[in-house]
DNA sequence: CCTACCGATCGGTAGG
DNA sequence: CCTACCGATCGGTAGG
């Protein structure tokens, strides 16, 4: 029987969470269908089989993993607006802080190709917690900066897909050429996004 | 023999392209992994194994294809550019209307999901090209207004990659309740990037 | 462009 | 959590 884990990390470590967190890594970086139950089975360090003690198949597995991801994101996103929760600016820039924390999540991936692989009660069952962990939460950012009369009037749902859709494309602009912290691009951003390009 | 093809379409279109237009529109919808030879075949009207008389593989297809794509923008974008040379504002437009009168392209999900799958070979190939068909004209856009004192100083290519992902994200924010159009999303968008949020 | 076929790999099950 | 295994499907080849 080998016994020989190549990492122990914390005495009382269920086998639930260590696959939801190499399941979560590695669907983060792969996306769903270049995913197999091998390649996480093998990152844990059990056979593939076994995960199906853990979990009934792969889909409910990735169901899992993205509610916690998206539960995880409303925390973080939530304590970082409410730790400045003064002007609309400071709360951009602790809500793209909070992200530029996290490992990048694609959303747009995530619709665009492997929502398609999921039955279509899972799929309303990730969009509505996407909607309200997260799309939801930066959406009232413009809603209330409106309210008080900070900015003019628009749709706070288009700003809040132009923000996130901003956030999500930073790693991507980043590999380019001259390329800069990503606090420096969401500065720039957040910049443009309040004054405008025009002189 | 089974002879009655579904769409005869026109007489003279050859098999190699009647395969690269159904691969496209899959490869656009679904990405490179969650679409089949024998999907791809299918749709054709021809046997999965007769594909290989045409593209050596399941990737040199894939790179036809998107080799081809970009192509067909790099003319798109620069004739809706250049038929509108005055100012930014109409450029972006220009560009805006471009896009949308195409089917969405994800470059994005791309990136992430797609570009792993091929050969190191490939995947320098396709980023060259999307830098020289899609990204460049965009930033040349920016860096001209700039140059013509139109536009505060900010990069070029920061802008590119704001104004290319906001452009993808389009389709998806407009799936959420209270779905507008497209043109109506673009004119908020462009009027925010130009103007600002600001009063 | 076809028929026939192959090795590899996938998600998942049986039984312990 | 394991071993052993299965049916389905994948990209690709041989030979015409």
């Amino acid at each position: 029987m080998p016994d020989d884990r190549s990492s122990p990390k914390e005495v009382s470590y269920s086998g639930r969470n260590r696959v939801l967190d190499e399941a979560e890594r590695l669907f983060r970086t792969r996306g769903y269908n270049a995913v197999t139950m091998r390649d996480i089975a093998c990152e844990v360090g059990i056979r593939q089989a076994s995960l199906y003690y853990h979990f009934s198949s792969k889909e409910q597995l990735f169901v899992a993993v993205t509610e916690r991801l998206f539960e995880r994101h409303r925390i973080g996103l939530q304590q970082a607006i409410d730790q400045d929760c003064d002007d609309l600016r400071s709360q951009l820039h602790a809500t793209a802080a909070w992200f530029l924390s996290q490992p990048p999540i694609y959303f747009l991936s995530m619709v665009h190709t492997d929502m398609p692989c999921l039955s279509e009660e899972n799929v309303t069952r990730l969009s509505n917690a996407f909607e309200k962990s997260i799309f939801e939460l930066i959406r009232q950012i413009f809603a209330q900066a409106q309210e008080r009369g900070e900015i003019r009037n628009t749709r706070p749902q288009l700003l809040a897909g132009l923000f996130l859709s901003v956030m999500e494309s930073i790693p991507f602009v980043n590999t380019r050429p001259g390329a800069v912290s990503g606090e420096m691009i969401v500065n720039e951003m957040i910049s443009v996004l309040l004054d405008g390009l025009k002189l």
